[in-house]
DNA sequence: TATATTATAGATATATAATATCTATAATAT
DNA sequence: ATATTATAGATATTATATATCTATAATATA
């Protein structure tokens, strides 16, 4: 199990994003940037848009903003977007009963405990800095 | 991402066998036991085997057995054997100085080390505690 | 030694998911 | 009216997971 490249390019648009003080940003030019094709980093940024992580204008001088604070979107948020929000692991057995299940449920919360406190917005200010 | 079938059977299988006072076992035993195709779950085993977790007979009695200590087996240690050791996540931009990445692999550390420190051998008792 | 049983390897088939592109449509600033 | 942008749908291409089949090698035992 590997995360999908779709994830990777969805993190780094909102540190992005971040970066540029939140204003209007369209896939032209993010898809530039990151050197992919436009018509797939679309389909990336249409799940943020459902997710409710950022917000779309269309037309002249549209674009993408974020919908929320900037602190306020944790890793967990943007990957539950592209990846899906189910558990990594399923017994096919005893399902919830079963302590296989347990044990990689716990291990899994780990994980999500720790990206859901990790805001973008650190990385985004420590890169920011390192430019500096 | 999702963990695969072959990490759940694999899991299951090192449990089954050391609740069975690790009794040397043969693959039909044990796809009758687990419902699954005998050459499927032998694709399974194999990887166990290549990975150093149990050890295989061939002929008339022959099947497998744990070798290592029961307790010793990790959750991490069936997981690598199936999935492979990778990382989950890859950031192909600037790879290790990414600081998406570095996140990332934080994140998984915390999961790979506790799965690490989770051994099988306390799931086989507790459920063999269960039906007494 | 012959036979039955078992693990392993290789080839192949199928299904599902990831990656990616193309086209058409809807929205909007100028 | 036009150009620009997002969205949706269809489709294509890989890659991976799941699964089966067949052949081969190893081994206990009759």
């Amino acid at each position: 199990m590997k995360y999908s490249k779709a994830t990777n390019y969805a993190l780094h648009t909102i540190v992005y994003m971040i970066q540029h003080g939140n204003e209007k940003l369209s896939v032209p030019k993010l898809a530039e940037h990151f050197k992919v094709s436009v018509t797939y980093l679309s389909k990336i940024l249409t799940q943020l848009v459902k997710a409710g992580l950022i917000e779309s204008t269309s037309g002249v001088k549209g674009g993408y903003v974020l919908s929320k604070k900037m602190d306020e979107i944790s890793f967990m948020d943007v990957i539950y977007a592209t990846e899906g929000n189910g558990a990594l692991f399923k017994c096919e057995f005893q399902e919830s009963k079963c302590l296989i299940h347990q044990v990689m449920i716990e291990a899994e919360g780990l994980m999500e405990r720790y990206l859901k406190d990790k805001k973008l917005y650190e990385i985004a200010k420590e890169e920011t800095l390192e430019k500096e």
